[in-house]
DNA sequence: GTAAAATGTGACTTGGTAGTCATATGACCA
DNA sequence: TGGTCATATGACTACCAAGTCACATTTTAC
């Protein structure tokens, strides 16, 4: 965590730092990324930088919690259209509406989310956390939709974790990168292209995990060769 | 590409420079990769690396060749169990098979998807050809497949071909991750778990797209920006 | 055996990195 | 005013990187 020192430092001049750290991860990655440019592109003197942060992965910590605030905020006063919404709904609302947050910050997603998914620390201790929460939130879903009917009774849990939770990751990214380009990135995601991009995409899932039939031939049968 | 020089050197040293350059990728990524550590790690000086290599894009170039002509003869001599396979059944066989050839390399493996995966996309043009061959295969079986009514023919081409991609990277990345602590990672990829594993997320991914509807508002309708 | 060509070598240059620290600045308080 | 304390600074150390090059060694050709 950032040391008070920063937190003590005006707003103003903290978003410069946190800008700055944002571009650097965005474009270079968690390893490539190099303090002393943060440093210049935010005009504070290297010592200053080590007043505010312990290293390297103290600031980009920092940043997922920047991230987390912003998406709660966002989140915050966005309700679901519909009360009567299944989880299929809930689950298409809440992409839509990530997507909405992701181009409103792309800089900021693309640079948690390269460092994330690339230097493979997604998958180890350190950010656990952060996907476990995500993970349980998800199997609770998942959980309460089988017992309203909603889900198929014979669904494994664990597969429909694991489907929801990567197809959210590749119709996020899929759509920051194939908006990268594009000069209005909030009206590109908005625009019917995308929405009905996001639409297909999450029937397909729907009705996969609807339709699952019971494993054929039962539990295991394991190997062949 | 690599200098003739390297080409003509004894396989065994050959071997020696390509494995201290996978173990390097595979543990560090591109960016962080060392030309030191894998000079040192591969017993030849530095001056030689240059004289086999153009740099270090050149020598991870090099690695894709290597593993392109590793799966090449991996596949060569498998053919899928029967004839009459319809195009899921035959992913289903790539799948299962991919994953034995990734089980047998997984290091290889590992330091390719890493930086193809992660970085790759960084990079721009350079890596776009090796997916558009992928992705090109892919068109040419889904577009058969529809002919053959195997697959329903208002599944939209792309789509499928996304939903497929996305499939087999997700499949192939979670099992690998799963699989890094097992002692033998070839029993591990063989065993009964595992295979319900992909043949169950094969499942959904087949109903999905097997029972897709028409799309509401038929087809792209969406102009961008 | 000798010359020429190919290959191997590692010290060296240049430049970037993370992190430290003595010193300077400025705010706040008595 | 003078004193204290938080903050700002950038030169500096120690290190590691990529890439070069004059020279050593080995292989090949004659």
């Amino acid at each position: 965590m950032p040391k008070q020192t920063f937190f003590n430092l005006p707003n103003e001049k903290r978003q410069l730092v946190v800008n700055a750290a944002i571009d650097e991860f965005a474009n270079y990655g968690f390893e490539a990324a190099s303090i002393n440019r943060i440093v210049a592109n935010s005009s504070i003197s290297k010592g200053s930088f080590y007043q505010y942060f312990e290293d390297k992965l103290d600031v980009f910590k920092h940043l997922l919690d920047v991230l987390a605030e912003e998406k709660t905020v966002f989140f915050r006063d966005r309700h679901p259209p519909s009360q009567g919404l299944d989880i299929f709904g809930y689950f298409r609302w809440m992409i839509k509406t990530g997507m909405e947050f992701n181009s409103t910050n792309p800089v900021l997603v693309k640079a948690v989310s390269r460092v994330l998914l690339s230097e493979g620390m997604y998958y180890g201790q350190l950010f656990s956390d952060i996907r476990k929460k995500t993970i349980d939130a998800l199997r609770e879903m998942i959980r309460s939709a089988k017992n309203n009917g909603e889900m198929d009774a014979n669904v494994d849990e664990d597969l429909a974790v694991t489907v929801m939770d990567t197809w959210s990751n590749v119709i996020s990214n899929n759509i920051l990168n194939e908006g990268a380009q594009k000069k209005d990135l909030v009206k590109y995601v908005k625009s019917a292209k995308v929405q009905k991009y996001i639409d297909d995409m999450l029937s397909v899932m729907e009705h996969g995990l609807r339709n699952v039939k019971p494993s054929l031939e039962d539990g295991q049968k394991g190997s062949e060769q």
